[in-house]
DNA sequence: CCCCAGTAGTTGAAGTCTCAATATTTGCTG
DNA sequence: CAGCAAATATTGAGACTTCAACTACTGGGG
């Protein structure tokens, strides 16, 4: 009933996965609170909503369903009914029902949203260009780029199932 | 009074940026989510919390200033005092004074910690192996490490005084 | 058509994190 | 050595997240 314990005989980490391990958690922890200060202090909210805004205002009509919502930007669906009923109330986001499923709701970026993220997008980009990609060689951020999509990959959805041994 | 919207012109994201970022974003909050869940799960607490107790063990005497200790995990001293708080009270981590400074404390990682931490170190150095190390080949090890180390350069303490023109 | 397992989304409580304020101590400076 | 800015650590309030219910609706099988 446990995915990893299973082993017989765990096999540590080498000294260098351990310097790799613990540069990726002070990298991305750090850079959390980087960009956590920079848009609470510039936009007024944490980096996952404004996540969200971003992806909403992409999204066709610039609204999107929870889940679906909840699925690009990888949270739990618990977790994003509490960031829009907060993005509601400052103004950024209406919800409204889904006329095909009377379960559904969509969350739909107001113009007011919209505005905000136009102000503050472009100190958001500085920030991410100044703590990332100004540092990394053109090569660095291709390899970055494609490690982030295979751990994703590993850890996607299809996490669900993930441990059936017919599934891959 | 800003640090990042002095930009006369923002420069944006080129796509292949865009995709690199995301992947970036997507992979971090589904790692952190997946060990979370892991440790919470088997060892009944938050992956923070058990990089405090790794890091005491890793530690001479298995202590160290709460100060110290804050630096090295890359959080807040308050973020500590509260998370050391909890540790305390399951019995993990108990608090020492500092005989050299009357200001200080040690945070000392107890035998009912060390042990928890030999109980759920095999399942969780399985985690990370299994959404992160065996994906990567050896290179792509290799090139994270180095990526990850530049980052963690970038936002380091150095922080605190990086925009100041006369410090690089 | 009814049943019912599954899906969409929300809620409240408990746990955690942030931010600003606080208490205490240090050590430099005059 | 008195005064004071800086450092150590903690605290409480408010914001955010998690987890486990919970409501409401959907869609397919009898």
């Amino acid at each position: 009933m446990n995915t990893a314990s299973t082993e017989r005989e765990p096999r540590w980490l080498t000294y260098e996965e351990q310097r790799t391990w613990f540069a990726y958690v002070h990298a991305t922890t750090l850079m959390e609170d980087h960009l956590d200060r920079q848009l609470q202090r510039d936009a007024g909210m944490p980096h996952l909503y404004y996540q969200l805004l971003v992806v909403l205002s992409a999204a066709p009509q610039r609204r999107l369903r929870m889940t679906e919502l909840a699925m690009r930007t990888k949270i739990t669906r618990s977790r994003l009914s509490h960031a829009v009923a907060r993005l509601e109330k400052n103004g950024w986001v209406r919800r409204e029902d889904c006329p095909s499923d009377k379960r559904g709701q969509f969350a739909v970026l107001t113009d007011g949203g919209f505005e905000m993220l136009s102000t503050c997008a472009p100190g958001h980009v500085a920030a991410v260009r100044q703590a990332l990609f100004d540092r990394l060689s053109p090569e660095q951020q291709k390899s970055l780029g494609e490690i982030m999509e295979i751990i994703t990959e590993g850890l996607q959805p299809a996490e669900a199932g993930a441990d059936l041994p017919w599934l891959r």
